[in-house]
Parts: structure tokens; sequence; C-alpha cells
DNA sequence: CTGAAAGCGCTTACAG
DNA sequence: CTGAAAGCGCTTACAG
């Protein structure tokens, strides 16, 4: 057993400590890590390569940590300056086509690329870009990363990913961003004035994403307001008059702006404001919030959540625990269209975020912020398309 | 309009540039980002800050950019030298306890934090480990990076993303990364002996996640053959005979691994080579598959999918397009055990990867790497859990 | 076109 | 305990 290796004291503290989940629910699994056991442990084997394997030639293991082929080994090798080595790898550099083939050869058999950050440190340049995210967000809609990971590729940036478990972990997670000499940062979760205050302090440059920096930074949200809005006309105009609200987690601006802005309109129309309930942004948080709602009171003609996991776990619970028929009882919808929303199980009617331009516009803005450190702040809003399905009664 | 000022014309065009996409599928959303014709463009609305906001203070626009405060501002402003700034920030240094004080309550003054890129030129820990995932893997079952985001940070790493569009793309990614001063790489595609060359000559250790590196690189895995003929044999034993199977890409491993356990346990049984399909990893993909696949050949007994999102996709193909029923008509069965998998519409009998578990173990295994880069290469299994649910006859 | 040298922001021996 | 200095891997004036 070489690669559980007692001799390794510290590491194997950690390789080999055993965790056994004991949770039961259904459908669970344990969760065996026993490393120490391995051996007689049917859930996990360890095969070391065979000595076939390792024979292949260039195949062994790496010799030796933290050794990066450098600019100078290169110049070493390749007859020149490390001054010309570093010219061979900038486009505008004036350095003879000749020279230029030559160094690239060699760094190309040596494996060697300029270290980015070395880089950094005299061009103030790192290319790295900061999103914080909730690790919640990432699981309810992947989408926003990628959407925002391309974004940043479009201009030569990349993407430094810190997820809190949830908005009060934030704090840790500024304080780890901080500590990289940043292009820019991309906020999904809500930053305080002090946040806001320390990335000032560097110079760099932040933008909020859904939602708003009053007056702090710029930022690029959906409508969610206005968008809330036009759901609640929708389904008012279709003649739905009483509505059950399932709002997200009390703290959470973007749940709120929507919940809020459903609930005004509807006020305007000249409903009750309607009953809202206070959940988390999951489906099974959707699913519990609804069964519980619905324990006491009667069905609303039409339920509102703020987000489509809630919508889906709302209408699981009206349909699965409660025996009701969706839309036939009860209208459902939800907002931001996830993938999920468009299968034939839910069919929901929401409101489609385009992350698409949410991302492109906060990389857009961190970029002229860039340039034009003074000119005022931005807040731009992004339209939210309400797409209608069979979720709803219209 | 300043948020589009004409006069910025490098920035403008980029800012500017008109992007309707025309797709018009159903449920599509028009992307406008029409930003030169904004004002009159209710698909987009841009305020500044007011008077107001602004004046509160502190909350200006920043004043230049890459002005990062460093050690040597706060060691003037405190009256020490750099070198006790930077010790004040180490918590191993002989220094007095009221010099660390009052040089981190200038710093916390000042918002500085040490450069940790300009730290690891000198100590060779970046801190920083590259995942290469694509995209596509990433919406399948984005709980695969918060696993490793996780694993990574109880280890003080941080995780610098590079998503492909997919497994052709990743050559770009690759070079990407390699201009980080990595600490490790965590590939979630397949590489290339080259590629692998490339990191082992800068001694950077590589981890494959959920693919065999044929003894170039540690791995961790699930047992994707072994889970799959688990899943044959339960089926046999139900009393299936005639099977399909919706195999994904032709070049993705994971997919073959898992079609060719699940036939090779089949034929070890007695039946026929099941019949397998060639399709992506998607819902779409395993819908239209599914439709295809029936659309001649009569209804088989059961159907695996190498993952959940293909099963979702063939569940409702069978359900809402053939108008069977599951698993009444054909048993569905999958892998992942994506939290979908669980929802009442999908009952999804599947294989559980244990993320967790996949997660923590690349890392360790890199960690290990690190303090012993010439120990033997190492490949680990994790076990996948049957899950039984209602998707399938049993 | 090319090289020697300075310097980006740090850490860490080396002296005191 | 503290400071001056060297050096991590680069880029970029400055000379030639």
């Amino acid at each position: 057993m070489p690669w559980c290796d007692p001799s390794a004291r510290t590491s194997r503290q950690r390789r080999c400590g055993t965790k056994v989940a004991t949770s039961r629910k259904p459908g669970d699994v344990r969760e065996r890590l026993d490393f120490a056991s391995a051996g007689k442990n049917p859930w996990m084997t360890g095969t070391n390569d065979t000595g076939e394997a390792r024979s292949m030639g260039n195949a062994g293991p790496q010799t030796a940590i933290g050794k990066r082929v450098t600019a100078s080994d290169v110049a070493r090798e390749a007859g020149v300056s490390q001054s010309t080595v570093s010219r061979s790898f900038s486009d505008d550099s004036r350095i003879s086509a000749a020279t230029r083939e030559h160094v690239r050869d060699v760094a190309t058999r040596m494996g060697y690329t300029p270290n980015a950050l070395a880089r950094s440190l005299i061009t103030s340049r790192s290319g790295m870009v900061a999103v914080i995210v909730t690790r919640q967000s990432i699981l309810a809609m992947p989408e926003m990363l990628t959407a925002i990971s391309q974004a940043l590729g479009r201009r030569g940036q990349r993407m430094l990913l810190f997820s809190p478990a949830d908005e009060s972990d934030v704090q840790n997670a500024v304080s780890e961003a901080w500590s990289y000499p940043l292009e820019g940062a991309i906020s999904c979760v809500t930053l305080t004035a002090e946040h806001l205050d320390g990335f000032r302090m560097n110079r760099i440059p932040v933008v909020l994403y859904n939602r708003r920096a009053r007056g702090l930074a710029d930022s690029v949200c959906t409508e969610h307001h206005a968008a809330a809005a036009r759901l609640a006309d929708r389904l008012w105009e279709a003649g739905h008059r009483s509505f059950l609200c399932l709002a997200g987690p009390a703290d959470a601006p973007v749940g709120h702006e929507r919940a809020e802005g459903f609930s005004a309109r509807l006020e305007e129309l000249g409903a009750v404001r309607p009953r809202s309930v206070v959940t988390d942004f999951s489906y099974a948080g959707g699913r519990a919030a609804m069964l519980d709602a619905l324990g006491a009171s009667p069905a609303p003609d039409a339920v509102f959540c703020v987000n489509d996991q809630l919508a889906m776990g709302a209408t699981d619970a009206l349909r699965y625990d409660l025996g009701l028929a969706v839309p036939q009882d009860v209208s459902v919808v939800g907002f931001d269209d996830v993938p999920e929303a468009a299968r034939p199980s839910y069919l929901l009617t929401t409101v489609r975020q385009d992350l698409g331009a949410l991302a492109e516009n906060a990389a857009s803005l961190l970029d002229d912020r860039s340039r034009a450190p003074d000119s005022p702040l931005r807040d731009l809003d992004v339209r939210g398309e309400l797409v209608e399905r069979q979720s709803a009664r219209f």
C-alpha cells in the first residue's frame, strides 16, 4: 500500500482519516473515505501504475516541485540574453524573426511559458478577475458562471472563483480575493461599504451583479422589479385574483426586489397585498414552503416564486404532496428561466434572465472603469423577458 | 449618455456593438445588446449615479487603476522598514507584538493586503490550482465545481477555472493555464501526452478527474465500469432482457467506460450486446436520441443512459413524445444522481457519484505529489452507489 | 536588433 | 527584534 505510506505522517493523517456519514435519509449514500483500511475496503481501491506504464519514457513522475522553467533557463540554452527571450514572447518587440523562431523552438522544447504573474508585477495587468458567488447560486444557475467566464475570456481575462457557502461567509471570500492583484471583481453577493472601500483603496474596479450598489460601485442588474410587475400584470389580466409569494431568504436583495415588484404591482391593480413566505432559494425550500403554506389556508389562484428552483419545488408540492393540478387548480410562475423550466414536467411560465448580457455588461463595465476611473458610476439594467408556458392559466 | 461616450473610441467599439441573435426556437429570447441606441432601447437603460449618492463621502469612483497599496507604502506611513511590514503579516516571524499591532493597524487603515503573487514568486507557492472542465460538465453537474472549490479551500488553495467549450478546445485552456505559477491542476477533460509533458516539465502536479491517465499522471475516478456493471446485474436480475444504451459522445472516456461496463456485463450474463446510440451528454441529446431510436425499433425492456441528463431526456421522450409509461413500459436508468434525479417527475434509478470524495481525493493527490514528487503514480477509485428509485421495474 | 540593468512587491537569510 | 540587501521571474527603458 505505498499510496497510503504510514511513514508520511503529516499527509497520512489527512489522507487516511475515516469519514463516515451516518445519515440515512431515503436515497442517501454512505460517504466512506476510510483510506486506512483501504486494502480491505471495497469502497476504494488504489492501484499503483505498472512498471510497464512507467517504462513509457517521458511518463515518470515529477522530480521536483516549484522548479518552473524560466526565461533565464531558456536564454542559457538558446545562447541569448534573458531580455531576448522575453522579447521573443512579446508580439510588438523589434526582434529578428530568426532569433524569435529559434528562441521559441528552444522554449517549446523545454516547456517554457512566461509566468503571467511575474509579468503582472511589472505591467500591473494580471488578467485575473475575482468572481464572488455563493455555492447556492452556482448550483441553481451554473450558466451564470460559464457566461461570465466566456465574457472575461473574450477580453483575455480569467476568472478566479470565490464561492462562499452563503452571504454570511462573504467576508472571508473578500479577504482572500484582496490578496490577489486583481484587474477587477464581479460580485454576485452583497458587499458592504467596507468591502467596497477595500477594493477602492486598492484601485480595483468592482461590478455588482444583479444587485444595486447605491452609488458605491458600478452594477448590472436584471430589472427584477419591473419584470416581476409584468408577471403580476399578466396574471391579473388573465383573471387571477388571489396570490401567494415565495419570497426567498429575508436578506437576499434579488428575491426581495422580485417579490416587491410583484406585490407592489398587485396593490396598484387593486388586489390585497399577497401573502409572502420567506424561504431559501432551493427546490427543497420551495416544496416545503408550499406544503406548509397550504396546510392551513385555501389554495390561491397563483403562486409567484422568486426563482425557478422554488417554482419547481412548489409545483411538485402542489402536484405530488397536495394532489392539486398545475395550472388547473393553481398557477405557478417563477423567475430565471433555467433549462429545467422548459421541460415538459414543468413548462414553467417565468422571466428569462439574459445571463449572456449580464455577463457581457459586467465585464464591459469593468473594462470601462479601468480606462476611465473617474467617470460617473453606472447602473445598467438588463431586460428580463416574460416566457409564457403552461404552468399558468392565461 | 455618458455611459456610452462616443469619444472613447476603442472601448466604444466593443461596448456599443450591436448583437442580435436571430434564432427563433420556441421559448427562445431575442438577445439585444444594442448599446449604441440605448436611449431609445427599452431593453436596456443606463442611469448614472445621482449627485446625492456620490456626495456620500468615500463613495466616489476610483482615481487610478493599478496603484495597489504596497508594503513600502505601509512602511513609510508606519515609520518602519518594509521588511517589518512583511514580518507583521507572517505569523511565524519573531517580531514584537506592539510593532505588529501598529503595522497592522496602519495597514488596515490603508487597505493593505500582501500581494499573494509577489509572495509566490519567492515562496514558489501560489495557492492556485487550475481546474479544467468543459462548460457542458459545469452545466450538467455544478456540484462537481463547488466540491472541488471546497476541497481546495480546506488546503488554503484557490481554483483558477478554465472552461473550454468542449474537449476540442482543451489546447487553449491548457496553454492559458501554463502561464500561471500553478501548484497543481485538476483536469476533468482528457489531456494528451503532450499536455501532461508540459505540466511535467514545469513540475506541476496533475490529477485526472474521472478518467484514467494510463500511467502518465495521478488520477481519481468513479468506478464507472464496475458500477455500470452492477446496474446491468440489477436490471437482469429483475427480469429485463432487451436493452438500449445511450452512450454519450464517441470520444468521451467517461461515457465510454460506463457504456462498456454495462454492455460487457450483459454479455457475460448471456444477453446480446445491447444496441448503443452515440449522443452528447445533454437532456436534449437524450430526448432526441430516444425518439430517434424508437422510431423504427420496438421498445426495449430497459434503457441505460450514461448520465442523468440523458436519462431525463430519454424519460421525457418516452412519456411525452412516444406516449409510453416509465417504468411500466420501459425502465430507464442513469448515472450521476444529480439533484433533479430525485424529484418526483423522474425518480431516477441511477448511480450516485460521490463528488465530495472525488474532489477531496483529487486535492489530496495533488498534495501528496507535491510532497513526494517521485513516489509511484496512483489511481484512486471512488465507489459509485446504486440508488434505486422508481424509474426501473425491480 | 540585442544586452545589461533597473525595478515590480514581496520573503528571507544576514547583520546588528 | 529590526533594517538593509539579495533575489523570485519577468518587462522595459537605456545604451550600444
